[in-house]
DNA sequence: GATGAATGAGGTTTCATTCAT
DNA sequence: AATGAATGAAACCTCATTCAT
């Protein structure tokens, strides 16, 4: 039973979005102009306001779709006891939303400073607050509370760092989410491998 | 009195670099205009232009500066054998260059997007790779180098993720770096924690 | 007979190459800024950007219209037979053409140096040496040949160089193909008049 | 009259004179820039206004150097009887002050909407009008005056319009310069050659 | 005889945005 | 649903020029 699809409704807007997504990453939100997002659609700059009051309200378009699935993670985890497993397949879960938007989460990550203006900042900002909340303990010693805050931006890192290494894609998600988990589990269980 | 017309000292050119980098820092590197560094200074926006060819060559001016001395710990590396401790001695030392320019470092950090595209991105991305190389060994295992390639991303991250933390900024520099060294000892030694 | 069909487009266009033509002509081309374009025509800036991409490009859309018979002219003289009388209906044609453009030819024949290095001056020269190569015989003397390039800047300078003298411009213009007429005819005679 | 040289006091001022008339000949006036200059001399460009006090003033001293010889054929032909010989032996002069300060010649030809609103303008303009009141007969017809004009001319273009044609630039030269002898010589005779 | 530092005016160009159609 | 025309603000940059040293 396919959904009978609101004819083209939806399409120039999921266009719109979809390439202003692809050039903001490849170049940048302030270096991508609307002429250049037009140009690249065959429309006309006026289109994109049909579609969309300002710049930035595509870029929280975007955002609205694809950073909602952390949302409802960090919903999800506060329902859960707050253990060790807990935790893990949160990472688990994390990962599966980084790579499955892994141009939209590049783009916030290359573009922080732009970001941090924007509307969509506050959100994101909360998102990660969240997550870190749900992952440290803040009566847990100083060192533990880094070493969950760096599986987070383990994560982060993996997602455009690896490219200089060499080897299977799904590979090195694996081995990073790998040592997330690690990170994390060395957290709760202060037995030190530090000398 | 009045006060003379006292000719601007020949430290212009330093303090434009300054208000600069803090004003980049602060707002990003495109949404920082000419006029705006000039009007903090009390200065045309054209007496920049006696000091720097174009803005970018304020900030290429900056980075020549600041990032030299990683280019000399990886010189230094290179010169020393690929023990675990000269590793370890490689993360303190960049733990010292990271922190004691750490608004640029943020700039850097915030700003991939724009740097990537200016002329300093090269280099350091080159910086960034050539710490990496020295860190990890190619033949070991995958989980291993991302273990390493953490190390690095865990300090970079270090220097502005941790504001939502209380405590002495000391104390967490501290403990950055300790989880840092505490990742390349353990993909040193493989006997691993994971369940 | 094919009309040439261009979407009906405001005359805003044409105002703009029309005015600008006039000032570049007035001027000179780097002495008329796109402020005072757009003041004569109270618009703004920015509209002109709308219609043309530069400031150069205003002055080709000028010249691929203004320029264009010239070539015509070329295509026509190449496919007719290399007598004296083809040689002398051509100056006449080009007579024709300098004279309802000359607005345009005097601008360009005042601003060689900057003609030269925007993209029209290679079109232009190649237009000229077009012309030069129909009349000229390379077999000819050397005297010859300058009697030919003569007869073409005679035409060229009697556009300008004629506002000392008094008369009725129609006579001037008849005068000065008379005398270009009369250079190709001695070229191809040899019977010289020189004492 | 001859003032004794002094020794290098000149050196510098000629020196920057010699480099900006060759940057005007190449590039035109308005685009060659003081800091051009300078740095072509390895000078700052504040030296230029120690020697000139403007850049027009640049331009003016050159002009007044080498367009000297063309006033002073002006005043002896003034004094010379008004026969064909005159005229023509003030052309075979022309000829020689053209092709001896040729690169500024050639400079004034390509700049003139530049040149025309300089202060130089006024004079270059009084100068060709006096060649022209000497070699033309006010009350001949227009036809024989147009000649006069187009041997005038016929010189002028000779200096850059024969780069296309082969052959020596002495012959060239000696080409240009028949013309125009026999352009007035015709302007004098009115047996018409036209057919 | 020349420099270093700076300025004020102005240049071309780009941008996000608006609005009547 | 989209276009054509236009705008106002602001961007980066260059220029000729000045003046204390």
């Amino acid at each position: 039973m396919a959904t009978p699809h609101q004819p083209r409704r939806n399409d120039t807007r999921r266009r719109i979005q979809d390439v202003a997504l692809e050039l903001f990453a490849q170049q940048g939100y302030e270096k991508t102009s609307l002429r250049e997002i037009a140009e690249h659609l065959d429309v006309t700059k006026a289109a994109l306001y049909y579609h969309f009051k300002t710049k930035e309200d595509i870029l929280v378009s975007i955002a609205d779709d694809l950073a909602a699935p952390v949302a409802e993670l960090i919903t999800w985890a506060g329902g859960q006891p707050r253990t060790l497993e807990t935790k893990q397949e949160m990472l688990r879960r994390y990962s599966d939303i980084l790579w499955g938007a892994s141009r939209f989460f590049r783009f916030i990550q290359e573009n922080q400073a732009t970001v941090r203006d924007l509307s969509i900042g506050e959100s994101l900002k909360n998102n990660l607050h969240g997550l870190n909340s749900l992952l440290r303990d803040e009566d847990s010693s100083m060192t533990a509370q880094v070493r969950c805050i760096t599986a987070l931006f383990a994560m982060h890192a993996g997602m455009f760092a690896m490219q200089n290494i060499e080897g299977d894609p799904e590979e090195k998600r694996a081995a990073v989410l790998e040592v997330a988990l690690d990170l994390v589990a060395q957290a709760e269980a202060p037995s030190a491998v530090t000398g």
